[in-house]
DNA sequence: CTCTCTGCAAAACATTTGCAGTCGG
DNA sequence: CCGACTGCAAATGTTTTGCAGAGAG
């Protein structure tokens, strides 16, 4: 078996430099934007299609916005993180919580659930935000 | 003052009606629908109206599946609580887990963070799901 | 070569909004 | 009565899909 892999097109590259460039989560829209304007045309269809697979793969976060629209990140690490988004500017912040992880496996595992995972997500107004408010 | 409050409307008490009846979370599109069923014609652009007052009045609880749509569900308590979903049926555990409200408080204000929500549900598939699969 | 990936435009969805008519208080 | 509430249809915004052509391996 020759782990048939995700072919190396410049679309795929395009993607992935304008994610590791941006640091922070992104919309799918905003990355098409961006790279747009970059002058390297992507497809819109093309960058979803992308970030799907990147987030089935693993090499993608996605969280979702208190509106809905899907946001997504690079991996910083391979641990699970959860986040500290500002309402106003977007920004976000990584956070940690070890402990929320294995409490969500017990409570899975105790209501005969598999195949789990989770969603921890904050919602606030950063200090600047609030400060300019 | 005579502290106005919303009118009680055929609509508005179907609506309510028929999420007590459900007791469990569904989204605006199914509600609709299962009243559209029942006889009881309700718009939708009216169900989607009268699920955004009681949210923000806090009557009902909103939460947003993984593929973004949003579902709703009466209150029963007080206390802010979070779900166990099951990715293929919907049904739907309530859980609780006090220390994750002070971690969010403290994670925010450690960040200058204000107005602080936040969103904590577990996915996976039930017992009965994995069974039939 | 072959088979996946891309682009474009159309489609599919969830949700919101404009407006004229209705009806609760 | 009057203004808030409703229904419908049209508008929005995001994400998906069909299909023909391009290019990676």
């Amino acid at each position: 078996m020759t782990t048939t892999g995700p072919r190396n097109t410049r679309q795929r590259r395009a993607v992935e430099e304008a994610l590791h460039r941006t640091g922070d989560f992104v919309s799918a829209q905003e990355l098409h934007l961006s790279l747009r304007k970059a002058g390297e045309g992507v497809g819109l269809a093309t960058v979803y299609r992308t970030l799907g697979l990147l987030a089935e793969a693993g090499g993608v976060d996605m969280i979702r916005a208190e509106d809905g629209e899907a946001r997504y990140r690079l991996c910083a690490s391979e641990e699970h993180h959860h986040h500290l988004v500002c309402r106003t500017c977007g920004r976000t912040v990584e956070v940690e919580e070890p402990d929320a992880e294995r409490w969500a496996e017990q409570m899975a595992a105790a209501h005969g659930f598999t195949d789990v995972s989770h969603t921890l997500e904050i919602f606030g107004v950063c200090a600047d935000c609030t400060a300019s408010a």
